[in-house]
DNA sequence: GTGACATATAAGTCTGACTTTTTATGGCTG
DNA sequence: CAGCCATAAAAAGTCAGACTTATATGTCAC
């Protein structure tokens, strides 16, 4: 999914980043390059550029004679995809999945409204194919080709909105529901109510009705809110 | 505001991160490490830690054998705080600010109705005390004063929330907030409705009536919307 | 106690040599 | 001429070592 092994660096920080996000290493700790480059039996060089990039999601900041402190976890940069990608595989997955799935509910109806405005007709034609999509895939354990459905429905919506921030969500919003397949529960088939609305959502879209895609797509978050509630309480 | 000059690469990343958020470089521009460390004068083990800087943000990617290659605007970690300011000291400002501010009329409502849920006493006295600050200023050109205010009400609903996402963009709005005070226009005296409607957010934020928090924040938010689109239309 | 000064420490910087990967090239063969 | 493989070249990547600079802390005089 993501880009692995990059270079000696992207190893090393594979195995650092999630150790910090994790938070093996409490505020206020301090790391020195010079052991760590030893622990990982890198170049100093190399550990270098791995605590640049660290510092520049603000996970650590680097002070001179002082060492590497790592910062609290209210300053860090919680919306690059790599801390994401991370914290979701880490030990407060449930809690960052809950974060994400309560931004969801903030962001989507919303850029929903905006494609309603701002579809192209070809855009139109895409949601309407992925709400089948999931239509079809909705029945008889087919997860696999369902989940691949919403999330492209879902993408397209963020980005189909015309607002650059909405369509950098749309990682975002893949993982979160990549997750909720995978790893939570949902062995039984989709709730059909919720299959429903993406198709209904689709239509609102393509009739550009905004004011009922939004309502119409805030019944879905809310919807997604409500399992995490049953599931995570 | 931010953190300036720490270390040479900090010096580089300060012009280098500007000219590529600017489109200077167009996308698949590619550069060299050799030849930046010298146009920079400095030596390559800097010039290769701005670059990994520049990596983690999505802005360039680095292969070997081609050099380092700017990424198309799309895939730029559009979230990053540093990016964003690149961009709104840059060229397409105007659009920058444009995202922002829808942005923040999907989040600020969502946020302000957890607000209403969670918030401290402490933290509804502040709130209260932020609105009356407004009250206070809004009239004989107290701009700045005004403002600090206004950041901090806003900063308030964001953090009070209690969704770590949310918290993350009180930097943003402040950004933005600031942006529309000092760079565009807003000679006048603040809307005196606008000012209004803060102290009645804070009095439903106090009631804890949720919904009310909500709709009040999204008519603070869409009058920001509008106002910017009588500005640049 | 307070202030000036010395010292030690860890990050920061530079340089040069070497390695590795990937692309282009050019000649060979069918 | 087309297709293929060996070769070379280019640029990033890695490493090691020496040196510089900022700064926290301890010491000493007053």
């Amino acid at each position: 999914m993501s880009t692995p092994g990059r270079g000696l660096h992207g190893r090393v920080l594979d195995t650092l980043g999630p150790a910090i996000t994790a938070g093996e290493y409490p505020p206020g700790s301090v790391l020195r390059t010079d052991e760590l480059a030893q622990q990982f039996d890198v170049s100093r060089s190399v550990m270098r550029e791995a605590v640049r990039v660290l510092e520049s999601m603000h996970l650590v900041a680097s002070r001179r004679r002082v060492g590497v402190t790592v910062r609290p976890k209210h300053e860090w940069n919680v919306y690059d995809p790599q801390v994401i990608r991370w914290r979701l595989a880490g030990a407060d997955r449930p809690h960052q999945l809950r974060s994400l799935t309560v931004l969801r509910s903030a962001i989507e109806p919303v850029a929903a409204g905006l494609t309603a405005r701002n579809a192209t007709a070809e855009q139109c034609a895409e949601l309407t194919e992925c709400a089948l999509g999931m239509v079809a895939n909705s029945r008889g354990h087919k997860l696999d080709q369902y989940l691949i459905h919403d999330i492209a429905f879902h993408r397209i919506i963020l980005t189909a909105s015309g607002n650059e921030m909405f369509a950098r969500l749309g990682d975002v919003v893949a993982e979160v529901l990549a997750g909720r397949t995978h790893h939570d529960v949902m062995f039984a088939d989709p709730d059909p109510p919720a299959v429903t609305l993406h198709v209904r959502v689709a239509e609102a879209v393509r009739a550009g009705d905004s004011a009922r895609a939004e309502e119409l797509t805030r019944e879905i978050t809310v919807g997604a809110l409500q399992e995490l509630d049953i599931l995570v309480p």
